[in-house]
DNA sequence: AGACATCTAATGCCAACGCATTTAATGAAG
DNA sequence: CTTCATTAAATGCGTTGGCATTAGATGTCT
């Protein structure tokens, strides 16, 4: 193993250590605000955001998955508390008896509008900028140090 | 609101995205491999990891939470896991006892020098290279161009 | 038409997390 | 020495998420 291999390494576990650091205080931050102002968690806020900037206003529940980072099955539960709570409504899908759609309330429309500024005033105040390029090689350890 | 206004905010939230869709990707694909390969999770792995490269291999408990990004609690029951699997010892701290000492185990530190390479391997395969930087000033708005 | 692989969404089950609370130890103030 | 606020860790409880399974719909192939 060579001294530009154990820099690299380095430098990845350090990208994924800043990574993993901040999309933790991000998320604990959005999570806070949004459950304490409007009463939703993360991942219903990205579920209605998906669905107000989706073309026709509706969407298929793999489209919702995808917007949220979820899985088949914790998207389906998902729906289920959102539709609880007056934001969406199932729709059957008449092409294909087996899917769903998902389409926005007024209700849930002005709870999102509600929420944005919310969302992306913690962003700005907590999601750091994105560094300008330390100017060093990549490959080569840079200097060690210790950190944290 | 002004067009620079609006730019900002989609950079902002853009960036959000991003990292969003990269934790989830690497994530899981951590939590896979880490669990297949040896029977650990990924907040398994950090915590192992900050024990091994503490300076002296053993960690007060706030310090593990902080390497994990968990709460107290979690850390708790996280400590508890590792202690069942026989990869970590609970020392009482003799300075102040309410405090604990959690310090590997040699079938702990074995444990992580197996998944390590685990570890690193799927982190440069999922985690992408950090852009070159785009030329572009944060602030005002460069060139709005396209946006999704 | 009938059998079969495939796909969608829902659900049972369980693991992991956070918040709030509890228990115990410490340190400061009366 | 006796309170009383503070701190560390553990635990009860409820929520959320993933995996595996199930139920129903679709399309294909014979």
């Amino acid at each position: 193993m060579s001294v530009s291999d154990v820099g690299a390494e380095r430098a990845l576990v350090d990208r994924w250590q800043r990574l993993l650091a901040c999309h933790a205080a991000v998320w604990g931050a959005l999570e806070r605000e949004l459950q304490n102002r409007h009463g939703i968690g993360v991942s219903e806020f990205e579920a209605l955001e998906g669905l107000a900037t989706c073309d026709h206003e509706k969407c298929r529940a793999a489209e919702l998955a995808d917007a949220a980072h979820l899985s088949q099955s914790a998207t389906s539960r998902l729906t289920a508390r959102l539709e609880r709570a007056g934001l969406v409504q199932r729709a059957m899908c008449d092409m294909d008896r087996r899917g769903i759609f998902v389409l926005l309330t007024e209700k849930g429309r002005r709870l999102y509008e509600e929420a944005r500024p919310t969302h992306r005033e913690v962003l700005a105040e907590v999601l750091p900028e994105p560094e300008p390029a330390k100017a060093s090689a990549p490959t080569s350890a840079p200097t060690p140090a210790n950190g944290r």
